[in-house]
RNA sequence: GCCCCCGUAGCUCAGGGGAUAGAGCAUCGGUUUCCUAAACCGUGUGCCGCAGGUUCGAAUCCUGCCGGGGGCACCA
């Protein structure tokens, strides 16, 4: 906001030639908070000005005044501008006070809707650390979105359909047993599945025996339903157990299956526009030279997952017609997306420019990616499970009296876990490392809960009542941590714009820093200006639980 | 072979044209009669993968190379 308003200055000292926008571009915060608030880079004007950039950032200076600038400095070839510590503070606390939850809001997302494709765990397998990111990168988007006036549509679209599943009919079929399933589903699906890939390597027809299940199951015969619909509610139980615990919900749960029905009229409309082709008794789109050809009807006659996610996208902008259209998935599926988007666009979906991979890095073992078919999973149950234990243990450890410490644990438990993995650029691959999950010191969500708690803890014992603020102060100690709470707005802004939420996570933990170190530095119980530092830790506390909701966190106010 | 992503401190990662490249972890040392020590302070750390190029200015942009990962139709 500042940056908008002394653009516009410089811009009119300048002139016309220098439009506000321009000059507002080149306007940073600089690296240390010595050199000033804001700064100007003249370098770039040295050449059009054919002066030296120090000469003109002297000469900009000399006329550089408003009411906000407490003052104006030359340093090489900056302008480094100070702004007026009252003014600035008090804005900002009553920007926050004015309606606290509104804080950081925007309204250019209204009226537009946003799909998102996320989670979608396979049934009879287990939910891996792999879903763990589409799901928690997923939810922290939609949050992001609706922060932004979108209306976010969070589907999750549940692998239940494919050969994949044919294979798991062939391999129950040949080798299952009914109790043991029932016992504990997932588990032992999982084992008569890989189980199956074991068996393949040395009885290569048992492949074509599980596409024949699959075709089964796309021609709805009975024995292959009744199998496919129980294998489904008992793994969707046990998803259901794990989406209580991190907090999310969906909007739609539609598997793949659901599109049985609604490939045909897909394929007939490709056909009609002249774009399927046959290859090697396969129904094809070719998509030119710089890509392989998208698959739509193998040569079996069953669909493929192209087809299915073809079906998907026309039933989902049906549904809601979307501004954009984002698909949490791995970066290995980055190929798949691409001719996905293709094909729509041949087909003459003028939206299918809408459609976004948001791609995000792999969870790797070794240096390499995990695989389920040879049983290489980490189960997010057990990492989850083993946060909330340390953190129980340190509860007990650190605050015995706390009054709900299995729901407080939960909390940081879980928080650490997502924090986890939000906080780094989704693109990146991690590293499992289930030892960095439960770290609860540093960089983490455990910091971010317990400087919550702090916060809370003062207002408390201050009797802090927002009815009754003292939005002012100049406290040299408190400006770092104004201008950190000021800066929410702007990481919402630039988070959503990016999709991504890692900005929101590294903006929290530079807030919290920031105000353990004025903690540190400053008492505030007590203190002559008591009621104003407490309005400054009340605005703070205000968008560190707001930051941490958008993650998908909570923030526990003990612990 | 072709296409995509990534190489920054011992480790995990920020920074993605601009000032002396930053955090956390780990190491070592300090802070509690005082607001929650899951905190804070201090301490060392870098041919920013290599080589060219563009620019007043490159960790950042371009090209090539090296190294790692992923993908390349009948898994999703």
């Amino acid at each position: 906001m500042e940056k908008q308003m002394t653009a516009l200055q410089i811009s009119h000292i300048l002139g016309e030639e220098y439009p506000r926008e321009w000059v507002e571009s080149l306007i940073e915060v600089p690296k240390k908070a010595y050199f000033g608030d804001v700064s100007f880079p003249c370098f770039a004007l040295a050449k059009s000005m054919r002066k030296k950039p120090a000469i003109i950032a002297g000469e900009i200076a000399t006329r550089l005044k408003h009411p906000v600038f407490d003052q104006v400095e030359v340093q090489g070839g900056y302008i480094n501008i100070f702004f007026d510590r009252s003014f600035i503070t008090e804005h900002t606390l009553n920007q926050v006070l004015e309606d606290p939850e509104a804080y950081g809001s925007h309204t250019f997302g209204e009226g537009k809707n946003v799909v998102f494709d996320m989670s979608s765990p396979n049934i009879a397998k287990p939910f891996s650390m792999g879903h763990l990111r589409s799901t928690v990168i997923g939810n922290a988007l939609a949050n992001l979105m609706e922060k932004c006036g979108y209306t976010p549509v969070k589907v999750n679209y549940i692998g239940d359909y494919g050969t994949q599943f044919g294979k798991l009919l062939a391999a129950y079929t040949r080798w299952g047993d009914p109790d043991v399933v029932e016992a504990d589903p997932i588990k032992e699906l999982t084992k008569l599945y890989v189980t199956f890939h074991e068996a393949a390597e040395k009885e290569p027809s048992l492949i074509e025996e599980g596409r024949e299940w699959f075709k089964k199951l796309e021609t709805q015969d009975p024995e292959a339903l009744t199998l496919w619909n129980w294998f489904r509610e008992a793994s969707l139980n046990e998803f259901n157990t794990l989406y209580e615990m991190l907090g999310v919900d969906f909007d739609w749960t539609r598997g793949e299956a659901y599109y049985t029905d609604k490939m045909e009229p897909v394929i007939k409309l490709l056909d009609e526009k002249g774009l399927l082709e046959t290859s090697e008794g396969a129904d094809v789109v070719q998509l030119g030279d710089t890509m392989p050809p998208c698959l739509i009807r193998k040569s079996n006659g069953t669909t493929t997952y192209a087809t299915r996610d073809l079906a998907a996208a026309i039933d989902r902008y049906q549904s809601y017609p979307f501004e954009k259209s984002l698909y949490v998935v791995g970066s290995e599926q980055s190929l798949h997306f691409q001719q996905m988007k293709l094909v729509l666009k041949k087909a003459g979906f003028e939206w299918a420019d809408r459609l976004e991979h948001v791609s995000f890095g792999m969870i790797l073992q070794d240096g390499k990616k995990m695989s389920t078919r040879k049983g290489k999973t980490i189960l997010l149950e057990q990492a989850l499970e083993e946060a909330v234990d340390q953190a129980l243990l340190n509860m007990k450890e650190k605050n015995p009296n706390l009054t709900n410490p299995e729901e407080t644990a939960r909390q940081v438990g879980v928080g650490a876990v997502i924090f986890h993995d939000l906080k780094q650029d989704r693109r990146h691959d991690i590293e499992f490392s289930l030892e960095d999950m439960l770290t609860f010191e540093g960089n983490t969500g455990p910091y971010l809960q317990y400087t919550h708690a702090r916060a809370c803890s003062l207002l408390r014992k201050g009797s802090f009542s927002a009815e009754t603020p003292q939005p002012a102060g100049d406290d040299p100690e408190a400006w770092p941590l104004v201008k950190a709470v000021r800066a929410f707005p702007e990481m919402t802004q630039t988070a959503c714009s990016t999709n991504d939420p890692s900005k929101i996570a590294r903006y929290l933990l530079d807030l919290a820093r920031t105000f353990n170190h004025y903690y540190a530095k400053s008492k505030i119980l007590g203190s002559p200006s008591q009621q104003e530092r407490l309005t400054l830790v009340y605005a703070f506390a205000v968008v560190l639980k707001e930051g941490l909701r958008l993650l998908g966190m909570a923030a526990p106010e003990h612990m």
